[in-house]
DNA sequence: ATAATAGTGTCTATCAGACAATATAGT
DNA sequence: ACTATATTGTCTGATAGACACTATTAT
């Protein structure tokens, strides 16, 4: 059954990235929200957002970087594809496609780019989130699904810490993107024998309380590495 | 930095999905490939796609649900979404997104839909795979690697088969599509352990050289089991 | 009976978790 | 020396793979 071909730019659907930024902050996982500075639906919390522009875009993912430097004033960032949701009802200006995508950061990082600029970001517990303008609440629900179910097998979580860590500190966020606690010695075994980390020729700070300081680690590959096993 | 408001629909990405349509012919995969039936690149072997209609479809998978429908007389098959591609150089059209999804369709399925009307299906071997228009070649890989990644934890497999199906025969499935010889007890004892599959009350025929007739059974659930081990 | 495939039982190697033992540095 | 955390070593239980053995049906 042909139709007239919708093909014209007038019948063609709006074309939007939002990301979930996921930072960890006191060692528990948060989401890195902005109050939306224009209608629809403006000054309330939600995630970062904007339209993908052909004039400039070379692709989506340039689009979404695009928005997080403009929006965010974050570059460098891991990033990965999610999916995309569309529908009629999901925006109210008509008929939209939200390319959503999943971003990690440290903490650190964040802070440091409202410090230049950025409008702040609300760090929400996704257990406690308020419901979102949108269908942001569903697109959460995506990321942080994706974000668990890789952890365990990928350097997933990694991407939450700075460039150097130690090995308890990389346990403590497998434990705590995962929701699981893990076996010290076997983690140990596990990423030692995957040869994915590389020693830094420092140490961490002792304090008073962290006696022993421990060795500090980078990830040998800068990219995602995903495992043939779990951690 | 400010931009004019890129949201009118005149500067709007063209929207399509693409379906990359994958079965099971004579023990091996193959792509579903059609000819185009109109420009650009009419004629030309490509995977099924079409416009995103905002008009009509309530959502991005009822797209493809129609798409399916209209160009392959195909409904109700295993439909999962892989991810989008954008950019302004995959479609001669213009700046384009592609929502691209994985089908799996037992063979005899397609053979019907041919019988019904659908333009005929070439099934290609995935190796052996000539150029293909817009990105196809790119969209494949993604469909190929999510299936074969995918296929270890999960019932994915057992969609490229009919609704009743022996254990050799599932088997042989998730053997072809992780490119991996799988033990036979081991798997047997997974998959029972696992409860995912129910016993059917009839046995598979018996013929000249397959002497001892093999039980049959159906998927416990309908949809899509993921597995927290791998087969 | 024989052939050929379906299905079961058992042994073993491997690997993950438990946990004890040791190491290191601040106080 | 003592404390707290980091790191290593060893034991054990679970599980996957190898493979031999039994079962079933057509010829």
């Amino acid at each position: 059954m042909p139709h007239p071909l919708p093909s014209g730019p007038e019948q063609r659907p709006i074309a939007t990235v939002d990301i979930v930024i996921v930072t960890l902050s006191e060692g528990a996982l948060r989401l890195g929200l902005q109050r939306r500075d224009r209608e629809p639906h403006k000054g309330e919390l939600a995630l970062i957002g904007g339209y993908v522009r052909p004039e400039e875009d070379g692709d989506i993912e340039a689009s979404a970087r695009r928005i997080l430097a403009d929006k965010g004033r974050l570059t460098g960032l891991y990033l990965e594809q999610l999916r995309s949701f569309g529908g009629p009802s999901r925006d109210p200006r008509g008929w939209s496609i939200s390319i959503a995508y999943l971003a990690l950061v440290p903490e650190a990082t964040l802070r440091a780019a409202e410090t230049r600029g950025a409008p702040p970001f609300e760090l929400i517990d996704p257990d406690r989130c308020p419901r979102l303008p949108f269908d942001h609440g569903r697109i959460i629900a995506a990321a942080l699904q994706r974000l668990r179910s890789k952890a365990s097998y990928s350097t997933l979580p990694a991407f939450l810490l700075g460039s150097q860590f130690t090995l308890p500190e990389l346990k403590s966020v497998y434990e705590t993107v995962m929701g699981t606690p893990l076996n010290d010695s076997a983690f140990r075994r596990k990423l030692m024998e995957m040869h994915i980390l590389e020693e830094v020729e420092a140490k961490a700070a002792a304090t008073a309380e962290r006696k022993r300081p421990a060795q500090l680690y980078r990830l040998a590959k800068e990219t995602l590495t995903e495992f043939d096993r779990t951690v």
